[in-house]
DNA sequence: CAGGATCCAATTGTGGATCCGG
DNA sequence: CCGGATCCACAATTGGATCCTG
């Protein structure tokens, strides 16, 4: 699992016309045009098709807020399944729980991230990484509509965390927008300090967007909105 | 499992006013006031709560197409989960496979059966039979907009089987009402001639209304339409 | 059998847990 | 650990099969 990224590309129009260059191809072809492979040793493939577009789109966002700081968009792979519906809820980012008092919508990490997508939906999930194809690529500019969606899901799991009600924040929360475990086996339980100097235990936590939310987006995305 | 029918009621306020007469009681007073009871030895309750608030409004609709013919209204009894939902779909009416080509929405007996409805919802399929409630009674004239969803599910559905297609048929088709079996074990599959003359064989199917369906007109009835 | 529906095995959905590369 | 996501056991849904009464 070894390949170069391409450098970023210079323009919105240059990073969709590379990324329409992916459509149909094979992940492993991709690989190659970048010097590298896809075999490996490994027993699952989490994370390995969302690693191969990013090289091969020049995504660079090392420790910045967007995969494209200069075009600031963000990259997402999406599997689709046969019927081109998600087959996953799409990762956005995490919530530091200490710090959740102070956030508000409109300067939050969540909010940056999703005014801008380009998304990359992979077909062929019954297949080996390999043989999975980029099926198409949809470019998506966040209208007021949603981000009004967005907020209220966000706003709602905020409030309850920033007024010591975490033991009432569940995944079913959020229409749109939905707050889930996010961390490996080893990173458990640890104890934050809210603003109120209060203690309590709790597992990292992430922001994911509901599968049928992805389904609606794209779905407009596909008709030209 | 005995007990009188009460006459049929004069009007639709009268009809009204006796079903809300039986919310909050348990099935088995109901049985009691019409000097029967709900003691049995059967070892399901299929039909058994519908049977019994049939009898309680005078429900008569023998050979009829609705239970009260004069008031051109159909009784349907609903259970439903804590939360308020429909736990089942509602069967509206059987389909005769060999007038398929011959049959019109507007002349149609599901047309008719969904025009006016008086829901009787029940509470706690937890418990057993006796000591489930009537939960509450809403009255239901199918507005334009539903009519032209049903309509549109009925003309799919309808117009596959006239065209001879029976095998594209399946439950999945239709947002608000499916074509689904409707018999028991021994009513088998049957020859059937269409109006083409071509021989076919089938089981008997009836239309029924999809729970998330039923579920949009008891909310839209409980807050006023 | 027709009319009243419910039952329940199989499929779909989903949220808590987990995996990889750097 | 963080950022990229996927995995998968169990809950929810559903549609084919079935049950009772007259």
């Amino acid at each position: 699992v070894t390949f170069e990224h391409r450098a970023p590309p210079e323009s919105l129009d240059a990073l969709r016309a590379r990324a329409n260059t992916l459509v149909g191809r094979r992940l492993v072809e991709i690989a190659w045009a970048l010097g590298g492979n896809l075999e490996d040793n490994a027993l699952r493939t989490k994370g390995k098709a969302g690693a191969v577009i990013e090289a091969a789109l020049g995504a660079s966002g090392k420790g910045k807020v967007h995969d494209f700081p200069e075009l600031q968009v963000e990259l997402k792979t999406i599997p689709l399944t046969a019927a081109g519906l998600p087959k996953e809820s799409t990762y956005v980012c995490t919530l530091k729980l200490e710090e959740a008092a102070s956030l508000d919508w409109h300067s939050s990490w969540a909010k940056q991230k999703l005014s801008r997508i380009l998304w990359v939906a992979t077909d062929g999930h019954h297949l080996p990484l390999e043989d999975r194809t980029v099926r198409e690529c949809l470019f998506y500019q966040c209208p007021k509509e949603d981000e009004a969606r967005l907020q209220s899901d966000f706003e709602q799991i905020v409030g309850l965390i920033s007024t010591g009600r975490m033991e009432e924040v569940t995944s079913h929360l959020g229409t749109c927008m939905q707050l889930r475990p996010k961390a490996r086996d080893g990173a458990k339980t640890k104890a934050v300090r809210n603003e109120d100097g209060d203690m309590f235990l709790t597992t990292p936590k992430g922001f994911y967007l509901r599968p049928t939310f992805t389904a609606e987006i794209l779905a407009r995305l596909r008709t030209g909105q």
